[in-house]
DNA sequence: AAAGTACGCAACCGCCCCCTT
DNA sequence: GAAGGGGGCGGTTGCGTACTT
């Protein structure tokens, strides 16, 4: 079928607004209504066409229109809604009233999907992006490994022992960044951050003590903090600039279901749902409110989706937990300020102290994937 | 101080859906 | 049911401004 432009006819303005447009625009409105578009411009005396009248109207001049920086709820609100719509602009608008359309996506577009990034979240998925950051440390890996071994060797004199301390700390923090993913995994394969994944993470027919479980699962989330202390603390600037922003972060949330009957408990920044009654079906129906539309759709759109460890996958996590548990990470505080910046985690990495060891691994968890 | 670059946002473009004829 | 028009929507562009070199 199609259609010509609307604005194809010659004469007709384009590009910003004058005042004095927008008073005759705002003027014929209140006076008349906007009727039909197309035929509005002739009528208010304006040298555009009706789709321009229209956007001015609706992005800039209607009246109700809430100008400025949007709070720190309506961001949530975005976000949120986002993981369940997708680029549904207009929908998501209609949640925030005198926010237009184009506001919420133009502001999505600059601040949000760039602030999601940084947290180690894909804008588009809404998951966390433990494979895509695994692979990227995967990828430099081997040269962050050449580049230690030969900053250990005394060939090179001419190196400085900051440079030599640089890409040994390199490698060491690409080791931690491949134990800090693999935990992540873990803890996405055992640990729900919705209801709904409570749900499916118990199955329906029973669900075991929530104290148990939330203990357990912070004690991980304890164990991750730990290791990111640890391995932030004095770190060469030039370093943790460039590879800091692979580090997940944890502060997102997901928005608090509209019931009495549902508590948010925040885990180190992460917000889970429990409810109080042991009814399953009551839990699964509010989580299915919650979320609105049912996970066969699009379950790929909903916010904090399960992420699901194959059995060789959790060998390996297993034999680093085993690590893990073996060391008190919590203790694990750089003893002095000329120590090196990984030494609190010697314990940890050193006693296999073959880089095969780390190969090893490496290649068995990739293979898992 | 000037040139180059990045960023933010208003406006435009083209497609699509829905309603009317 | 098909054609055509009106309006809405999401993606993209381009300009003005801020920031960096």
């Amino acid at each position: 079928m199609g259609r010509s432009p609307c604005c194809n006819e010659n004469g007709l303005k384009k590009g910003p607004w004058t005042p004095e447009e927008d008073q005759k625009l705002v003027d014929y409105i209140q006076k008349h209504g906007h009727g039909r578009w197309r035929t509005l411009p002739k009528l208010a005396g304006l040298k555009r066409c009706g789709k321009s009248c229209r956007l001015r109207w609706a992005n800039y001049l209607k009246p109700d229109i809430k100008r400025g920086k949007f709070s720190e709820e309506e961001q949530q609100i975005i976000i949120n809604l986002h993981a369940v719509l997708g680029n549904k602009w207009s929908v998501i608008a209609s949640h925030l009233p005198g926010r237009t359309d184009n506001e919420i996506k133009n502001f999505w577009n600059t601040h949000l999907k760039k602030k999601l990034l940084q947290m180690g979240i894909d804008p588009v998925t809404h998951r966390r992006r433990t494979h895509h950051d695994l692979i990227n440390v995967l990828s430099n890996l081997p040269q962050r490994l050449a580049a230690a071994n030969l900053a250990n060797l005394s060939t090179y004199p001419n190196w400085d022992n900051a440079f030599r301390r640089q890409y040994s700390d390199a490698t060491q923090f690409a080791k931690i960044q491949l134990l800090h993913n693999i935990l992540i995994q873990l803890r996405m394969s055992t640990a729900p951050t919705s209801y709904r994944e409570t749900i499916n993470h118990f199955g329906s027919s029973s669900i075991p003590d929530h104290h148990q479980y939330l203990n357990e699962f912070q004690q991980m989330n304890s164990k991750l903090e730990a290791l990111e202390n640890a391995s932030n603390i004095g770190f060469p600037p030039q370093i943790t600039a460039q590879m800091q922003p692979n580090l997940p972060n944890y502060e997102i949330h997901d928005q608090q279901p509209q019931s009495s009957s549902v508590n948010v408990q925040p885990v180190n920044g992460l917000e889970i749902y429990m409810s109080n009654n042991s009814d399953c079906d009551d839990h699964l129906q509010l989580a299915e409110e919650y979320y609105s539309i049912p996970p066969s759709n699009d379950m790929h759109r909903y916010p904090n989706s399960l992420v699901s460890a194959s059995p060789e996958c959790c060998s390996i996590i297993s034999q680093i937990e085993n690590k893990l548990n073996s060391n008190d990470i919590s203790n694990c505080l750089p003893s002095s300020s000329t120590s090196t910046t990984f030494e609190p985690l010697g314990d940890i990495m050193e006693d296999e102290a073959s880089d095969s060891y780390w190969k090893d691994l490496i290649d068995k968890y990739v293979a898992s994937l």
